[in-house]
RNA sequence: GCGUCGGUACUCAAGUGGUCAACGAGGGCAGACUGUAAAUCUGCUGACCUUAGGUCUUCGGAAGUUCGAAUCUUCCCCGGCGCA
């Protein structure tokens, strides 16, 4: 296989290690462009191309091993274009590991009807008030910013007014522009709030949107392949000669401690343009809270293709009851194949990652650690602690006796108390690098005990110690 | 000493006869946050009673006027400024 078709080819290569008896879960090596992520693993959200208040020097050394930015964001703000211009996102941000990007589905639910509600990524599903009867762009008087079409969604910008349409072309451009290693398709994330009715006509809307997505993306792919070609069978690309050395990627991936992630990482270090970079893409399973529709969508997502090349992952979207979030997770997960890897978006509570695991899940990613670092929450093995308690402010001991990622080895709890209380920047950084490091961790740990076979035991042990405060 | 402006809860600061336990801001004390509209949002912050609500004590001090006073009157205490 020549250096091209590696190149080409396999934007991303996953192999899965070992299974765990009697469960869905699995550890694996999802190889990409920029390096390899152990699977399972946590992705740290970064949605306008920055970990908020973290450097990602801070990141590399604090077992992150993917990132997630998100298309609508940096679409609107500072521009795909400009993005592309700057060498992509991994170049623009200064990321060199794994890097991935939300189509922008999720806006489509937080700025459409979730918006000026208190309607979030999970709710409680016990009151049967919350369904939502009759839909309408103006719901209790406040505007959406997101309207649905069958074609696309229309966005007013959160920023400044200003009127989009987001198509799932459009979605996919960004994404390509954006330079991503694994992109989404665009979807519909759907309220659990929502009747069987309406989710059935989401989902199909879903679908032929990821059919879509799919499209556009295989012929941009096909594009890249072209041009690559040109270059490598000497025809003359003129640009090539006057691009700035800052397209090419020419250092390894930030990740390269270990034999194994540096071989996978050098396969991929010859001097292409970023632009040229081979890109995967994850296309979305949705269905709400019906196991009818949940299946139907993944058989669905799992089956489509183009000229006999399909997804390569899947995302498993929606808003979920936390009741019934496992459920939905092991009906997808049953029927989705087995060989590519699964992406459960936007979950990440400690228990979350327990439960998606063991139902078969390789990839999450969540606001949760570095969104509640920045309120003043840090995750402890007692559960999480609220930093700006009274209680601590004159306590000098570590935020963990027992942890090993910067903040702890540097800072008490009084001093970050403190900085909180004075509203300073640092505490944020110092907060978010915890909890980063905390949830990186855990699931580096629930890898590990797959691999030794203490899944179940090292579950039970954490998940009591970590309820104790809960 | 005379004149003048002021003294309101932890702090700053509204209120100038009843709708005032007293706007607002900060601080304090808690809580929330799951593909980031988020360095955000919510609640409480005189005392007591179990929340709704109720009772009591408060606006420098004292004494008055009034059905009713943080608000009006008198005296006193304290502070700023001006003039001596």
């Amino acid at each position: 296989m020549s250096i091209r078709d590696d190149f080409m080819k396999k934007a991303l290569d996953f192999k899965i290690e070992k299974e765990l008896k009697g469960t869905l879960a699995r550890v694996g090596v999802l190889k990409t462009p920029h390096g390899e992520i152990k699977t399972p693993s946590f992705v740290v959200v970064g949605t306008k191309g920055t970990v908020k208040s973290v450097l990602p020097e801070s990141l590399e050394g604090n077992e992150t091993q993917v990132v997630l930015a998100n298309t609508y964001h940096l679409y609107l703000q500072p521009g795909d274009e400009l993005v592309k211009e700057a060498g992509g996102l991994h170049k623009f941000m200064n990321w060199k590991g794994p890097l991935m990007t939300d189509s922008g589905g999720f806006q489509v639910f937080s700025l459409g009807v979730a918006y000026g509600k208190d309607l979030s990524k999970v709710v409680s599903i016990t009151d049967p008030s919350l369904l939502i009867p009759e839909r309408s762009s103006v719901l209790d008087g406040v505007p959406r910013l997101a309207t649905i079409g069958n074609d696309g969604v229309s966005f007013r910008s959160h920023l400044d007014g200003s009127l989009h349409y987001i198509t799932p072309e459009k979605s996919i451009e960004i994404q390509h522009n954006l330079g991503a290693d694994i992109i989404f398709a665009f979807d519909e994330c759907t309220s659990p709030t929502e009747n069987t009715r309406y989710q059935e006509e989401a989902l199909s809307r879903t679908h032929a949107w990821a059919k879509r997505s799919l499209k556009r993306h295989l012929d941009l792919e096909k594009e890249k392949e072209r041009d690559f070609e040109k270059i490598l069978s000497g025809d003359l690309n003129p640009d090539l000669e006057t691009l700035p050395d800052i397209l090419f990627e020419k250092s390894s991936p930030a990740r390269t401690d270990g034999d194994e992630r540096e071989r996978g990482a050098r396969l991929f270090q010859k001097e292409y343009p970023a632009s040229l970079y081979p890109q995967a893409l994850f296309g979305i399973v949705q269905g709400g809270r019906s196991e009818e529709l949940r299946k139907k969508s993944a058989k669905a997502i799992a089956e489509m293709e183009i000229e006999g090349r399909g997804f390569d992952g899947f995302g498993i979207g929606g808003s979920f009851a936390k009741e019934d979030m496992s459920s939905a997770v092991f009906w997808v997960n049953q029927i989705l194949p087995k060989e590519k890897p699964r992406h459960l978006l936007g979950i990440g509570e400690p228990e979350d990652l327990f439960m998606g695991i063991e139902n078969g899940v390789d990839l999450f990613d969540c606001v949760g650690p570095t969104r509640v670092a920045r309120n003043g929450c840090l995750f402890t093995k007692e559960g999480k602690i609220n930093i700006t308690n009274q209680k601590y402010k004159n306590d000098f001991s570590k935020v963990e006796q027992d942890c090993n990622c910067y903040t702890c080895k540097n800072y008490t709890k009084a001093y970050i108390a403190h900085l909180f209380r004075a509203n300073e920047m640092l505490a944020s950084t110092l907060a978010s690098i915890h909890n980063t490091y905390f949830i990186n961790k855990l699931v580096s740990d629930i890898r590990q005990s797959i691999l030794d076979d203490k899944f179940f035991e090292f579950k039970k042990e954490f998940l009591e110690r970590y309820n104790l405060k809960c």
